[in-house]
RNA sequence: GGGCGGAUACUCAAGUGGUCAACGAGGACAGACUGUAAAUCUGUUGGCUUAGCCUUCGGGGGUUCGAAUCCCUCUCCGCCCA
């Protein structure tokens, strides 16, 4: 659940300004701080529903939203149920495939109940989710061209990069479907703008030019001023792309990225980026961000910073109890001794660890070779492999290293019930007995 | 439509009849070091019942004791001529 101070809106706060600091804004259209400043608004952002949820690079977007509606403004989060259909050409080198209605509208309610998390759905300036099918799906093909396509140039719109990027290209081409991306975006602000009193549009770097689309198409049919302002692309230190661990996306959904694993890619943020990601994820205020950055400069191996972030970021998306969870399983895991876990603890540990169930015969007596009990886990995908990590003496059984022709056996069981394997530093899977 | 060149493992890229599961680089994984870091050094990187065996060099067919390497054909890509 939300905490409620956190989500206190702070009337009329300085929106643009809370982005520039934070290191958030990339672009912002003329007159945006103005129009701000002059009244409470109503903006929003657009997310495509590509999966039932969200990832660390969405969270962006969501952040994006909580900050306009703690500056005292009102954000509206459009879930793309209709143009999730099509599919942005932004940014894709290729065609995507298309998705059909059902699926669209699973992932569609699975993000809703994600960004439940950070915005407040109560109140005078309530935050809204809102489904674009719902307006699109109805329109007209003939309604379309004559109400908005006759505002756009075709030869503005082949002009942007998007779109020429993938007309240079000859084996990539684009599709009109694509092509009629940035119209449909450009009508769901134009919607909103009419139906809610929407004037600003926020999102990624790359989304400049569809919220530009919009802001004219708004100008040229009701002659009204909207805005836009976005965000830069958030990039690891080492320039690739940021939200994808080794075992790929950083989801916020618990069942796709367990809170333990969440916790543990924001605890290993590299040391010179702990400090943007602080400003971009948390709502902690400049001097307590600073003060983390200067106690992470004298004591960078307690990185006092990157455990703030992990918490803060966890307990945001996730809540308290997962929060807590995550940091009792990863001091368990990584500064203490498995061997040595409360039975209750363990059992926490453990809810956020991969597991496999061995039935007890297996264990008995001689017990199952490592070998051959590896590849039913995660941390080997062959046999061979297995022996690999063996031989290099990558293996570990609680916490103590393995010899390469080791074996798990009944005395390993911690309470009886569960053994802890770790493969390399830090990738643990749980073998619990198989009851009855 | 005609001519030429190309397609090799996660990526780039060697290899032009046997010593090739295939040089090298990047990436990834592991070990040492460390802060659950970075940098560095070392090792591994098709699969398996691992002193061995099996399946890979765009697809299919052929020559040969033996093919990623030679021939035919198909597909796709690039360049040139119409």
């Amino acid at each position: 659940m939300p905490d409620p101070a956190k989500l206190r809106p702070m009337p009329h706060g300085d929106y643009l300004g809370e982005l520039a600091w934070r290191g958030m804004l990339h672009q912002a259209t003329d007159g945006l701080a103005a129009h701000l400043a002059s009244g409470s608004r109503t903006g929003y952002c657009g997310f495509d529903p590509t999966a039932d949820s969200l990832t660390v690079g969405n969270l962006v977007s969501v952040v994006l939203l909580a900050r306009l509606q703690r500056c005292g403004h009102t954000p509206i989060a459009v879930v793309g149920g209709a143009t999730g259909m099509i599919g942005d050409p932004s940014g894709k080198a290729s065609e995507r495939t298309l998705l059909d209605a059902d699926r669209v509208q699973h992932n569609l309610n699975g993000q809703k109940a994600q960004m439940q998390r950070l915005l407040d759905f109560t109140g005078s300036n309530a935050a809204r989710i809102v489904n674009n099918a719902d307006w699109l799906g109805g329109l007209g093909y003939i309604d379309m061209l004559r109400d908005v396509g006759k505002h756009f140039s075709v030869n503005q719109m082949i002009a942007r990069d998007s779109v020429s990027s993938r007309l240079e290209g000859r084996e990539q081409g684009i599709s009109y479907t694509e092509f009629s991306y940035m119209i449909l975006q450009a009508y769901d602000f134009l919607h909103l703008h009419r139906a809610a009193g929407c004037t600003l549009q926020v999102g990624g770097s790359d989304q400049f030019g569809n919220i530009v689309s919009g802001v004219d198409l708004i100008r040229r049919v009701t002659g009204a001023h909207a805005f836009g302002a976005t965000a830069p692309l958030l990039l690891k230190s080492d320039g690739t792309k940021f939200g994808k661990s080794e075992s790929g996306n950083v989801w916020l959904s618990a069942e796709k990225t367990s809170p333990y694993r969440f916790h543990q890619f924001f605890l290993n943020a590299a040391d010179d980026q702990v400090g943007q990601l602080l400003r971009w994820f948390t709502f902690m205020g400049r001097e307590e961000i600073e003060a983390l950055e200067a106690q992470h400069r004298t004591a960078p191996q307690e990185r006092a910073a990157q455990r703030a972030l992990a918490d803060a970021v966890t307990d945001m998306v996730h809540g308290a109890t997962e929060t807590a969870h995550a940091k009792a399983a990863a001091t368990a895991l990584f500064s203490g001794d498995v061997r040595s876990l409360s039975a209750s603890l363990l059992k926490d540990v453990i809810t956020d660890l991969p597991t496999t169930e061995v039935p007890a015969a297996q264990l008995a007596g001689e017990g199952v070779a490592l070998l051959d009990l590896l590849p039913t886990t995660s941390l080997a995908s062959s046999k061979r492999e297995a022996r690999e990590f063996l031989a290099a003496g990558a293996v570990s059984v609680n916490g103590e290293k393995a010899a390469a022709e080791g074996r798990l056996q009944t005395a390993h069981l911690l309470h009886g019930e569960v053994a802890l394997l770790k493969r390399g530093k830090k990738l643990w899977h749980a073998v619990r007995v198989a009851r009855g």
